[in-house]
RNA sequence: CGGGAUGUAGCGAAGUUGGUAUCGCACCUGCUUUGGGAGCAGGGGAUCGCUGGUUCGAGUCCAGUCAUCCCGACCA
């Protein structure tokens, strides 16, 4: 185990805290609820955020920047939107600080400075950006708009977590506009797969895709999508979420275009987010009692080498053998680093690159550099062993995919282990309890929804897409139903 | 916002009936080390969250205040 981790075991919810921290990713600031995203973790949202960047252009999609304040009066025009978020705004009522004449060397808000109307920090974009699109959309011909803006977003919570939940986060906001309410649905659809692609396929988190329920939908949505994944601790975690608006916006902003036949119409709108929360949930997959595994797609660095010498002539040596091998893998495009720092002992060096999670180890020293071969170590398996120098780079790149399906695959093992299928009231509070995600029967009221919560501080995490229909008896009512929905305590 | 707790060096902690602050990690210097978080020796660093009060004297007692954490309600 490594130096002062606390164990999944005993404490998962002080293990993750100390794995943030003690991998680098990020720390509490002294501005209340706000982190500090530290370079490493840092370096590892920055490589989420390309593939994502990629992804989005490769589907259409364009970068543009909004506004961070929000004037209240467009905040208010959609009104689910309004009631859904009031609760957590930060607001700017003033706009200048003067020197406090009562308290020498203190600033007071200056009373003077008082906005005749107050702006909000947002909390999300669709006021501002519908606001904006009005302008922008006058016939068919301007349709699809499809836009996407990496920003920050303010969002009070009462209680927050290092990248679970913050006060500001760091996300993607994709807003897109269309002329059918078809072509919105199916857009809808596309980024929830993209997302889901994303998520298993380079965080290697397998995801169930559906729909969210009336009462978990997002404020001002006529339907919410959304990827839920599993922790470890057999919590569900929300990972992205993309909503299908309606005209809600469109008519709450009046934003209408001329259609072919010279008719006005409202447009139909989505948006569609994933946040720094990803974060979380990448360390929260895969990672162990020793800190951090990353998949391969996503670690800033994939292969560490570290020197193991006695004397400068040695250090040389293996420097000049070490150059020829890094130089190797980064011909195949393989992110490799060289820490040939003198300050630091190889066991050092071992022990905080597994806590960083690079999955990729080499150890050089001179009996490497005799018998022509290296010793490679594994962080997903924590397995070791010597292998050849000859081909050294072809076998670390399968190596590395090998590495990258070994993730999703155990990911995906363990929710299956994790996934139960319930008849009854007594099994479904024994399944939630041994944590996962539960599969049973609800009549589709919000009520016996609400009533679950309350008794198990379980929600319905979503009715999955292509859900096999099925006959059965709600568990809470015995009222009838005709398929599973998916029930989980959750983040 | 309700319930509970805590603020002492960069981090984690100790500090007795009130007497001017201690330990571990980290940091700096030197020597020996280097294949799993090195050893020894020496050294630097704290107006004890903040404000006020009691006292000859406050980390310690009292009052106020600010902040953080945990458990709830809210949530990407």
């Amino acid at each position: 185990m490594a130096k002062d981790l606390t164990t999944r075991e005993k404490d998962y919810a002080q293990w993750y805290q100390d794995l943030v921290t003690k991998a680098d990713l990020a720390e509490h600031s002294d501005v209340r609820g706000c982190m500090v995203i530290k370079p490493y973790g840092y370096a590892i949202w920055e490589n989420m955020r390309d593939v994502l960047d990629r992804m989005f252009k490769a589907t259409g999609h364009v970068n543009a920047y909004f506004p961070l304040f929000v004037p209240k009066s467009f905040l208010e025009k959609e009104e689910g939107h309004a009631e859904g978020f009031a609760k957590e705004c930060a607001v700017v009522t003033h706009y200048r600080l003067k020197n406090d004449p009562d308290n020498p060397g203190k600033l007071m808000v200056d009373p003077e400075s008082k906005l005749e109307e107050e702006l909000i920090v947002r909390p999300t974009s669709e006021a501002i950006i519908w606001n904006t699109y009005r302008g922008w959309i006058q016939s068919y011909r301007d349709l699809p708009l499809l836009i996407n803006q990496w920003a920050n977003v303010v969002r009070w919570e009462m209680r927050t977590r290092l990248f679970l939940r913050t006060t500001e986060f760091l996300w993607q906001e994709g807003h897109t506009a269309h002329s059918t309410k078809a072509e919105a649905i199916e857009e809808t659809e596309r980024m929830l797969h993209v997302y889901a692609d994303f998520v298993e396929n380079y965080m290697g988190v397998p995801v169930i895709k559906g729909i969210k329920t009336a009462s978990e939908r997002f404020a001002g949505a006529e339907e919410t999508y959304c990827i839920e994944a599993l922790m470890q601790d057999g919590k569900a975690l929300q990972a992205g979420t993309s909503h299908f608006l309606g005209q809600n916006f469109a008519k709450a902003f009046d934003v209408q275009f001329a259609n072919k036949e010279g008719k006005l119409e409202y447009v139909w709108a989505t948006s569609w987010g994933v946040s720094t929360r990803l974060m979380g949930a990448l360390v929260m997959s895969h990672s162990d009692d020793n800190g951090l595994v990353l998949p391969p797609r996503l670690a800033p660095t994939q292969v560490v080498i570290v020197p193991i010498y006695r004397t400068d002539e040695e250090r040389a040596r293996i420097a000049e053998r070490v150059a020829e091998i890094e130089k190797e893998l980064a011909m195949r495009g393989i992110r490799v680093k060289f820490d040939n720092r003198d300050t630091h002992r190889p066991g050092w060096k071992f022990a905080e690159y597994e806590l960083r999670g690079v999955p990729l180890r080499i150890g050089i020293g001179p009996k490497d550099l005799e018998a022509n071969q290296v010793e490679l170590a594994r962080r997903d398996t924590l397995t070791k062993g010597t292998v050849s120098q000859i081909g050294l780079a072809d076998h670390i790149e399968k190596l590395l995919h090998e590495i990258q399906h070994n993730l999703f695959a155990q990911a995906e093992a363990r929710r299956t282990a994790s996934s139960h299928y319930v008849n009854t009231w007594d099994e479904f509070n024994a399944a939630l309890d041994k944590g996962g995600f539960v599969y049973a029967h609800w009549d589709g009221t919000a009520e016996t929804e609400q009533k679950i919560k309350e008794k198990t501080k379980a929600t319905i995490r979503c009715i999955p897409l292509n859900n096999p229909q099925e006959a059965g008896q709600c568990i809470l009512t015995g009222n009838a139903s005709v398929q599973r929905v998916v029930f989980a305590r959750a983040y």
